[in-house]
DNA sequence: GCCTAATCGGATCCATAGTCCCGTTAGGAT
DNA sequence: ATCCTAACGGGACTATGGATCCGATTAGGC
């Protein structure tokens, strides 16, 4: 026998494409609100206004929700910064990701969607393909300043995005450290410095 | 009436101090092996050996588990390193962070921690303690450094060594990044650029 | 307009996290 | 050596809510 395809795929469109958007919305709003532990998918349903039945025969477990949440992320990736210096640019990227870190809605949301990614693989690599996203299109940055001159050529352009984001994320995760604009500036200039000794060739 | 003292207070020793350490052993077990969102209050007495009420009455909940088992790990802080060079020292500790954390268990250990603490409060605040130790103690190397003139003075020595993990980290977290030896060198060539370039001070 | 993919509501199952009770053990002070 | 009681142990019990199943209903797309 045919192996029957996953529900959703045949008739993508229309009021499926609608029972998605509102359950991503609310799985969003539930892990903003209340972390991953507390992601039941009866309550998805119950305030996403769908059936019950429908959110776990779409999504099975909270991990491939957001797993499924995390891909619509990613291809609503915010456009980077040209402001024609790269020492600009990536102060922009730092202080977008300290903004977006420290936004009451956001920043739960973030740090849920990381929780999830280590309780549940499928949400795990979900979040891969998200950073990845967000790292290349923010790397055309470096490969302007590369072009202008302002960085050695063989930087490797999302090393050094990675390399703002890191140190944010590591006070955000593990030692608790602020988050202000001075913490985004400081990563910027420390990104920079890394390219600048020739650290970040890929 | 008098608010009655949390079990174990009275009598820390012995028995007591026996029970705690099974029980951290064996959330440590069920950590590595099965994850923060599998940790069983009953499971750990089961496998600890020690009575279900017991493990109820102590802790309470998972994450005040995890909280106690972090603040027992911050008390077992391994020695830092004392090669004489901080270009040395840094890489010591770039490369027994990369060890821990692609070791089997540790490394999984670790991934469960944060988790706990991106679920749990308790858990948040004993995960910054945690790392709060591990970075004083490493913070040496850099006092040295400074003092051996390797680095310019006014160099935050605690910014530094977090510089070293956060990327490491970020590639364990975010973007599933190998890691390795390299990248292990990387960090910490990366954080002693960063200290060279005057961006470390506090 | 037809066929059926996909949804809806809700009844139902059932695993299990957490509580309670009370008897037993052993810490530590005298 | 003895006593008092802090702390532990075992097991029965309960109730919560995660997950499944069913038949009826709605609407996508050719």
């Amino acid at each position: 026998m045919a192996t029957a395809p996953q529900p959703g795929t045949v008739r993508p469109g229309g009021r499926t494409a609608r029972v998605r958007e509102a359950a991503l919305r609310a799985a969003g709003d539930v892990l903003a609100e209340k972390g991953f532990d507390a992601l039941d998918l009866a309550e998805i349903a119950r305030s996403a206004g769908v059936g019950k039945t429908t959110v776990y025969r779409r999504w099975r477990t909270p991990g491939a929700l957001v797993a499924d949440l995390l891909d619509d992320m990613a291809e609503q990736s915010l456009p980077r910064a040209r402001t024609g210096s790269v020492d600009d640019d990536l102060r922009a990227n730092a202080r977008l990701v300290v903004k977006t870190l420290t936004d009451p809605r956001q920043g739960r949301l973030f740090k849920a969607l990381i929780a999830a990614s280590l309780c549940d693989d499928h949400a795990a690599q979900a979040l891969r393909r998200f950073y990845a996203v967000r790292i290349d299109e923010w790397a055309g940055c470096v490969m302007d300043g590369i072009e202008r001159g302002e960085l050695p050529a063989g930087t490797d352009p999302r090393r050094v995005i990675a390399d703002v984001s890191a140190p944010l994320y590591y006070a955000l995760l593990n030692t608790g450290e602020p988050l202000d604009d001075a913490a985004a500036d400081r990563a910027a200039a420390a990104a920079l410095a890394i390219a600048r000794a020739g650290v970040a060739t890929g």
